[in-house]
Formats: structure tokens, C-alpha cells, sequence
DNA sequence: GCTCCTTGTGGGAACGATTCCACAGCACAG
DNA sequence: CTGTGCTGTGGAATCGTTCCCACAAGGAGC
């Protein structure tokens, strides 16, 4: 394999003015230059990002860690950070948790090993004991969707209590009064807030909280199979079903088919997350849609941020609204796609602001980008609610003019 | 952050018994055996994968490389080939080549330089030259899914056209004449052999093939609905689609759907790849569902296999067979999920096997991995079809009983 | 008593880049 | 004529491991 020195004795100098090249810092004359680059051609020559790195400290490793790879919600996440890493010279190596604390401590421990640049974490849950190192060596730690106790960190997140208590007004509004709902781990802080969503919905239309219809387990589709056939089993009486995510929806509708129960017919369906691509085949399933692709570009944002030293700053928090997706599970009249308007406090949806952007109105990426850069410690932020006076107000910097061109060469988006 | 010297001073011992120590070669008493756990433990000492892979230069990285990240059915492989890394200590970097050759050289140039162990890759297609520096750096490769002329590697990949000849059979038998083809891009051999394969069949019911009625162009969704729609709007009659890939159905029932046109009421709609997750929500789309998960983990023991010089030979290719997973879309009268039977040349579908496990037989995967070890050169070879036999004349070899236990441990299959 | 083997340990040279420092040549000011 | 600043380059230390080699102590065999 070639290396630098291959590439200087061909040339004809030294390894460092070969060096001084390739990293494009200190001088190196126009004959040299020349001579420097022809020998690169001639030989191959790729720079050792192990030699590189040892040296520097620096690697161009981004790592994201995800409970469930499987999942469309996290893919898209997915596809939001590497988007962005890419466009920032970035790689991105993904590690599936499982959603287990094992799993999720030895990736952290791999990333370490491996120098990576930063981490972006949805974290399995519970306590912060297997991200733990990541706080110990200082590496730029950004977490997404799910927010743990204790874990000093930005953090990009759906807003989740409003969102399931929009969904469970949904289902409200059509009627129903007794409505199941098949929760994830509450060990998740993400599972609780769900859970304060429904209750708060409940609480507000005046209908009482039968808590034997509340039913948490852990995030696997198998699991929530058993706990809805439960849930049936009970004999307690219930019309409907809130499932916490798009595969607790699943495994819940394996049990309801077990059953031969129709869905919206005998029970109706809704879930939070969607999955695009189930949706384009047969719009069939109820949700509260996230703006994953945003959330993964956002994430990404911030920890470009932290790991180039520009935001020296306290925690900070990215609450991301999401849009309720009116499809058949729901056995709502009107079964076509809605956007949700302006909900609860003036709040905007994404959606929404995306349709909007060709008047000039910014458009959701934008928009969560500059809100981003305005978010300030401990206050708690919708990206897509204070936007405009934000945007207006918000003294441009590097970093949020970066982001925004870079939202704007973005050719795909979130639906 | 702590070093392998900080590790040794702390337990009065030299650098190298802690290396030994920690490689597990090369003698080291108990007495300091114990001395450096404690030490290792106090300072939270993490090997410095950086310093360790410039040394050895080995790395833990395998590199998979796929065109559309979003498909379930690259997420599928991704997750065999990494829970077969993950087991044998390798992590898994993901790259998203967007079926664009320049994105996948740079990929590539990357992976080189990150020194990764080894690369698994669904080529964007069309020529070698974007993988060539992986053969000129000697970096061992397995290809998947899509074979690439010119490029000697190890490819395990589906039976297209066998699996999309018995695809345009089940449409036939309900008595469709006019079928059209919605390919993707004719620079990748899976779009030529699934081509070939619907023209098999057709020859063999003794339909005239209508040219007008295949089209081809790239491998994404807006293309093929575009397509969808020209082919509606030339007139030509057609009463059936053939999707040649889970995306170009989505891309299909878009143009359907945007005419008003029922499927499979009006057009019947099959295509290759299935989507399990629509699947479970609303068994809806007619498929010939490839074993990704166990192409990912073929993959990876190959690629095993090749890293770790237990085999030198030439260039081997593993056939997998689909199976046909007849659903609404297709109009087949009985709609529910069908495992195939002995179709063709007396080949078991993987699924069959899988299904008969209990009564002692091999399960699909010890199968595929006996099948592997004895591959031979040039040969290509349906894990599925020719087991038994094989299973019982190859005589067990290290490999082979490592990849078994392997198999045997995973949880989780492909459906 | 010498050699040989085993067990156990430490020293030091890599691996391939980066980067600090020194220095050469040259122009120009004082 | 000396000092200063600039351009352009090379030397050498360094990053944190691994691993070859040397060597020490002790026992066995001749």
C-alpha cells in the first residue's frame, strides 16, 4: 500500500511538504504542487485515515446508535444524519441496540475505541449508565427521540405528549370513550410522555382513566401481540386502540386479526410514527406522523456544533411538532390525509410551513434550523412554533447560514 | 484519555505484558493478570482502535454499501450481515449510495482509507470502475445482491430470473395475457435477468412478448411511476404489472391510483422484494420475497471466510431462491400468504425449510452455509435446491461448523 | 557445570501520518 | 554589514499500539 513517503521520493521532497499539500495548509510551491499531484495519480495513493487519526485525534466517523434498525422511523433518521455528515466530509456507521443496555454499552465502547468524531444516540432507555463513557472521554454527544434521565446532552425529540393527546382527540371526536392503550417501555422517557398525552386528552374531554386498559411492556412487536391479546382477553370493554409507535401497532393488529376483529369496524386503530412506505401501498393505518428526516438533520446540526467547538453552551433541547395523518384505522368519515393546522398553542406543523414555502415563508427545515440556533439553555423550544419571530430576530451566524444552505440543497424531505 | 502506558505504570508492570495481556497471547502470570484488570477498571482504560489498526492493520470494520437505505429490504440484509459481524467482533458501517456511481467511488476511496476489514456491497450497477481500487488495494469483497461484470468477487444474491419467471406464472395462470414490465435500471444484471425471466415465462406459455409493454429506467420510485403512467397513456392494453422491485410497485400504484384504476380489480400488481412491515399491516401486495436476512448473513461469512485467508480460491456465487407470497394485488381467488412448493428443477423453498426445521432437517440457514463451504468455481449453485445432498457428502470443515453454530443462535429469520 | 526448555517479563522499533521547529535563500530596511 | 521578514522546504518527534527479540530465573537432562 502506498503511503506519503512512497508519494514524496517520487515527487521528489519531503513527506512533510507532501503532507502540507494534502492538508492544504502551509506553503508549498506551485512546481512542487504539480509534481505532488501527478505522483498521487500515478501511485494511488489514499491518505491512512488510521495513521491520520492516530496523530490528530480526529476521525471522520460519526456514529449512530438505534434501537431497532428495522424500523422506517429510524432509517429516515438515519437518512437525515448521513445526509448531512456527508456534506460535512462525515461518515456514518450505524449500530442497531436492540434495544438492549448490552448491546448499547458495547457499541459505546466500540465508538470510543474507534475515535469517532461524535455520537447521535437513541438511547434503549432507563438509565444513563452505558452512555455513561461517552461523558467520561468528552465525546460530542447529541441524543435523539428519546431523552434519559441524568444524560447531560442536546437533544432533538418529538413533542410527544402533545402529539398522542391530539391523537387520542382524534379518536375523541369520533366517539369513542373507552380506548386502549398499548404503551412501549416506560423505562423510555419517550413511553411516559405518551402516556401523559393520553391522559391529558382524557382529562380534558372529562372521560376517566381506566387504567386497566393501559398496558406497557417493552418496544417489541411481539410484545405488544401479547399485551393486546390481553388487553381482549380482560374482557374489559374498550373501542378503540392507541398504540405508543408505528410496531406496536403491528403486533397489536396481529392480535386483533387473531381475534377476527375488524379494523376500524369492531375496533379502531391509531399509532404514533408512520411507516411511508406501508402508507403509499394502502393508506390504511392512523398516525402521528414525526418529521424524522428533520429530527436526523437537526441532530446532526447540533453535533457539527459541539464537535467543531462553536456552541460552548448548556444543554439544549429541539422539540419537534408532529402532524396527525387521518387514514382508515381510525374509522374516521373522512379518511384522506389531513394536515393538521395550527394546534393546542399557536404551533404550526411542519407540514404545513413545507406547502407554504413556495409564497417565501420559510420552509420547515429552515425554520427548525434557525430555531435551533436560538434555542437557549433550558428553554424548551418548538421548532415549528416560534418560527417567524425567530427567524426574523435571530442575528444570522456561520452555523445557521451553513445549515440553511444546506437544508436548502436537500432534494428529499420527511413524507 | 488514559493509555495502555498509564495501564502499565499503574500495575508495575511494562507496556507489552499489558498488550499481551489484553490480546490474550504470550504468557502473563495471575499476579499481573490480576494487577491490570484493577488498573484497567480504575482508569476506564479503552484500547485506542486508531493506534491498534495502524500497527496491525486490522481493523473491526466491515463496510456494507447499499443503493436506497429506506428499503426494507437493504435494512433487512444490513441486519444479517451485522448480527454475523457483531458476532465475530466486527462492526458494521453503513454506506447510502444512492444509486449514484460517484457517491459509491467516494464510499469506497473512503472505506480504504478507514482501513476497513472488509466491504460488502449492492453495486449502483452499470461498470466495475467505481470498485476498482478494491481490487488494486486487494481489500476483500462480497458483492450482494447485484453481480458486476468484469468484477471477480464473491456475490451471493436471488434467483431473478427463475423467481420473477415463477412471478409472471402466477399471473399468467389467472389468465393475464397482456403483461407489463416495469423494470428498473438495465445497467444493473438484476434488471436484465428479471427481464429474462419474464420472457422465459411468457415463451413458455407461448405468449408473445409486446416489447412496448417493458419498460425500463432507474431503480427509483418517481421514475417508475412516471413510466407507470406513459405506459397507461400509450394505449397499448395491458391487464397486469410486474414490478421488478418493491419500489417500482410503489411507484406503479402511485400512476394507478392517480387514474382511479383498482388494483387488482382493473390492473392486477405483483412485484419482486417484498415490504413485511406493509405486509403485516394489510397483506395487500402479491411478492416474490428474496431471504434477504439470510443474504446478509451468507455475505458476511464469506466475507469472514475471505478475511481471514480460510479461503483462497476463485470467485463464488450462491443462488438463493425466492418464494412466491401470493396477496390481494395479484387477484389470485385464494388471497392468503402461500408458501411455494418443489418448483422447477426439485428446489425447497427457503420458507419450507425453515417451516419442517422441528422433524430434524436442516434449517434454511445450516443449509445455505453447507451449500456454501461447497461451492466450487464457475458453479453456481440454489442453496435451496441441492441441500441435502450436499449436506451429507461435504465434509465438515472448520468454517462451516462455526457458521452452523452461527446460524443456530441467531433469533431472528427473514419473515 | 553446561545447555536447553519453560515461564514470564521488558525494551524498543515499527506502523503512516501530522506538525513543530529549524533553516536556507533572498529581499530590503536601517 | 547586520538584522528582520518572507517563502519554501526538510528533519525529527510524536500519536498509542503491537510484536519481535532479548533476557532472567528456575528446573531438567546430560
Amino acid at each position: 500500500m502506498a503511503t506519503i513517503h512512497d508519494v514524496a521520493t517520487r515527487a521528489g521532497v519531503s513527506r512533510s511538504t507532501v503532507s502540507r499539500f494534502i492538508s492544504g495548509r502551509g506553503y508549498v510551491s506551485p512546481d512542487a504542487r504539480a509534481r505532488i499531484t501527478a505522483a498521487i495519480e500515478e501511485i494511488g495513493f489514499v491518505p491512512n485515515a488510521m495513521a491520520r487519526g492516530l496523530k490528530t485525534r480526529r476521525s471522520s466517523l460519526i456514529a449512530l446508535l438505534v434501537p431497532e434498525i428495522v424500523n422506517s422511523f429510524y432509517t429516515t433518521i438515519l437518512r437525515g444524519v448521513e445526509d448531512v455528515a456527508n456534506r460535512h466530509g462525515f461518515q456514518v456507521i450505524v449500530g442497531n441496540t436492540d434495544e438492549t443496555g448490552a448491546k448499547e454499552r458495547a457499541y459505546v465502547e466500540l465508538m470510543i475505541a474507534s475515535q469517532v468524531a461524535g455520537v447521535i444516540v437513541a438511547a434503549v432507555g432507563g438509565t444513563a449508565a452505558s452512555l455513561e463513557p461517552l461523558l467520561q472521554k468528552r465525546v460530542p454527544t447529541v441524543l435523539i427521540d428519546r431523552a434519559i434521565d441524568g444524560f447531560e446532552a442536546d437533544i432533538v425529540k418529538g413533542d410527544n405528549v402533545d402529539g398522542m393527546a391530539e391523537l387520542a382527540r382524534h379518536l375523541l371526536s369520533l366517539g369513542h370513550r373507552q380506548i386502549a392503550l398499548v404503551n412501549g417501555d416506560l423505562a423510555t422517557a419517550v413511553a411516559r410522555e405518551r402516556e401523559a398525552g393520553y391522559r391529558r386528552a382524557l382529562a380534558e374531554a372529562e372521560v376517566a382513566v381506566d387504567d386497566a386498559l393501559i398496558s406497557s411492556g417493552d418496544w417489541f412487536i411481539d410484545d405488544a401481540e401479547r399485551r393486546t391479546s390481553a388487553l381482549l382477553a380482560s374482557g374489559r370493554p374498550f373501542t378503540a386502540i392507541l398504540a405508543a409507535n408505528n410496531f406496536m401497532a403491528i403486533g397489536a393488529l396481529r392480535a386483533l386479526r387473531q381475534r377476527g376483529l375488524r379494523v376500524p369496524e369492531e375496533i379502531a386503530l391509531a399509532c404514533f410514527d408512520d411507516i411511508e412506505q406501508a402508507a403509499e401501498i394502502e393508506p390504511f393505518l392512523t398516525v402521528m406522523a414525526q418529521p424524522a428526516y428533520t429530527m436526523g438533520t437537526l441532530a446532526m446540526q447540533m453535533l457539527l456544533e459541539r464537535m467543531g467547538g462553536h456552541e460552548r453552551g448548556g444543554r439544549r433541547e429541539i422539540v419537534l411538532a408532529s402532524h396527525l395523518v387521518i387514514r382508515r384505522s381510525s374509522g374516521a368519515r373522512d379518511a384522506r390525509p389531513v394536515q393538521s393546522g395550527a394546534v393546542g398553542n399557536g404551533r404550526i406543523a411542519a407540514a404545513e410551513l413545507v406547502a407554504n414555502g413556495d409564497d417565501g415563508s420559510p420552509s420547515a427545515e429552515d425554520v427548525a434550523v434557525v430555531a435551533l440556533a436560538s434555542v437557549e439553555r433550558g428553554k424548551e423550544v418548538s421548532a415549528f412554533g416560534t418560527v417567524t419571530s425567530i427567524a426574523k430576530d435571530a442575528a444570522p451566524n456561520r452555523s445557521v447560514e451553513g445549515a440553511a444552505r444546506d437544508a436548502a440543497a436537500t432534494p428529499r424531505g420527511d413524507e
